[in-house]
DNA sequence: TAAAGTAGTTTATATTATAAACCAGTTTAT
DNA sequence: ATAAACTGGTTTATAATATAAACTACTTTA
């Protein structure tokens, strides 16, 4: 009846953060962290665990002198995302 | 942009149970326990947050001498789940 | 050149989840 | 009558996860 949901998505900030490159593609450190109200420690951790699982990459370049970390979902991430919405909504009873 | 998802339904044991009540209204523990596969004392534990949170009314009695325990959703936990499924389409930008 | 700021990472701790062991009985087979 | 297996759970120990605080390594500004 409920199918296990993919734990790595399964996280607050993590969510989040897949859920903004869904629709960006592209974002940065500083972006995500605005975004999603996180702090950069929590935020440096749960991207860590994305890239870990594959499911975001991270480039890191300088830009004007300052570190700048630019994120991106990969195929595999996204791929993830969207099976994770549809077990979420055999839980939450979406209907339309 | 991401308002925070109650922690109490983010988990997915916890939500599978209230998702489960919202449909059924009562449920006994071992009708729970078969439905979402969970391990019993898993389960427990689960149940006991959820009627700390004031989520769900846990009765037991005893029939035909066994003990039975049955669960029902109270209006706050189904108030809570509404919002958490309010909150959770902002993350997964559910679009009908 | 000292203080404050940028852009993060590491680490220690708190919270949460899970499984394994346990408890108090009941039923069934001998 | 009693031992073994079963019911319906709870408790407890451990593993996984999340978070904040402290730290690193620089750069900019005063």
């Amino acid at each position: 009846m409920f199918k296990d949901l993919d734990p790595i998505l399964h996280s607050q900030l993590r969510l989040a953060i897949v859920s903004l490159l869904v629709s960006v593609k592209e974002a940065e450190f500083t972006y995500i962290k605005e975004q999603t109200s996180a702090s950069a420690g929590n935020l440096s951790v749960q991207l860590q665990k994305l890239k870990e699982a594959g499911y975001v990459e991270i480039e890191k370049q300088f830009k004007d002198n300052f570190p700048l970390t630019t994120c991106r979902l990969t195929p595999i991430g996204l791929k993830a995302f969207e099976d994770y919405v549809k077990v979420l909504k055999s839980y939450i009873n979406v209907k339309k």
